[in-house]
DNA sequence: CGGAAACTACACCGTTCAGTGTAGTTGCAT
DNA sequence: ATGCAACTACACTGAACGGTGTAGTTTCCG
């Protein structure tokens, strides 16, 4: 929400208003939701006529798919992409297990998560989206880490998909599934880095090589 | 959906009228969500005039909570109460995780987590109604299980509610991050059940006792 | 049969909303 | 200064929706 432009740079340097307009819409379905949202709360939102907003985007279903199109791009970021894999096995599953922590705790991402999934059926194409920027991206870039550990034998054989699956699931699952339903977490910031740790050694002894 | 008096036994034997009404109630809210299911839509898929509807709910608001309440209530159904924890651990678990994976991948419990959700921001007591009564009351219950198991001496030590949630992310996570967003999941049921024996066997592998 | 309760059909109210039409204003480049 | 493009303010349309009012019909029980 911070840095829109950056989340869109498909569509090049932003005009003030346009980005006035998207970052108001990115706040209003992200809290809100599709229907509740108006065309006049954002514009209002904006500090824009409704006129301008429709000279950007000509209809509301146009501006939801962009904007939530490019939050779920940018959900991405940063991507495991930017973790130095170079480093020991540990060191990037933790590393890697910050990343997921990070994302899954953070309110404005959760509310991003909710819209998409609360759209999903309405909106199947965004939700496919966030999936391949996000998650399914990490997922196949660890499973692509853990076909190299095993050949190197440093991790024991098994489905690297599966495992890629089973670390996210662990590292994520625990804070995701409440956060999703009850709103708020009990788990605090530092909690959860915590827990991150006994996550990644049990991992590692589960996946130990024979 | 199927069973839908079962669901609510407090409002006590349903009338005919009353079944089916919140029969349709259910199929739309989860298939549409909130906003977009309107009451005659609602009176429509019930065969029920609109002031039928209007005769035993008093409001959208009240239908959508009773109803989503109800939901939330039946999806602890079965609950970890059923398992039979006298067997081993090893069938305990795998018997849990049969149960989670089982409710992960049905459609239609997919689409009343994604309703839950998307209406979270405006329904905050539903949503923790839902957790509740199904992913936090299971959480406890292996919590207070795997407590047990630690003073047996059959589990190391370590945080059982922090075990607990991590047993849940690791065998419901795989599937559920990917499904709530892409809709459906490319794992098969058979697949699904396949994956259960190695994530038990991951699991106890790094919850051995030292 | 008779009468009450449940139910329907349908018109109706007030509001909200997506989207348009328009006349007028601002700002900037030549 | 002139002209043009961006922008605003605002009224407006047509449709949908939540909810109500009512007159008439069905159902069922004594």
């Amino acid at each position: 929400m911070a840095h829109v432009e950056q989340i869109f740079p498909e569509r090049g340097p932003l005009t003030e208003k346009e980005r006035q307009i998207v970052e108001a819409a990115c706040k209003l379905f992200t809290e809100q939701g599709y229907e509740v949202t108006s065309m006049d709360k954002v514009a209002a939102e904006a500090n824009v006529s409704k006129r301008t907003v429709y000279s950007y985007f000509e209809s509301k279903e146009h501006l939801f798919c962009t904007v939530m199109g490019g939050m779920c791009a940018g959900f991405g970021e940063p991507s495991p992409n930017d973790i130095d894999f170079s480093g020991d096995l540990r060191s990037v599953l933790i590393e890697s297990a910050r990343l997921v922590v990070g994302k899954v705790t953070d309110p404005d991402k959760q509310r991003l998560m909710r819209t998409v999934i609360g759209e999903v059926e309405q909106f199947p194409l965004i939700g496919q989206t966030f999936w391949n920027e996000g998650p399914g991206k990490m997922r196949n870039e660890l499973a692509d880490y853990f076909r190299q550990m095993q050949v190197q034998g440093l991790m024991k054989k098994s489905d690297p998909v599966l495992s890629a699956a089973q670390f996210q699931g662990l590292v994520a699952g625990p804070f995701m599934i409440q956060t999703m339903f009850s709103g708020s977490c009990d788990w605090s910031q530092e909690q959860a880095l915590a827990t991150i740790e006994a996550a990644v050694d049990d991992f590692l002894k589960a996946h130990a090589p024979d």
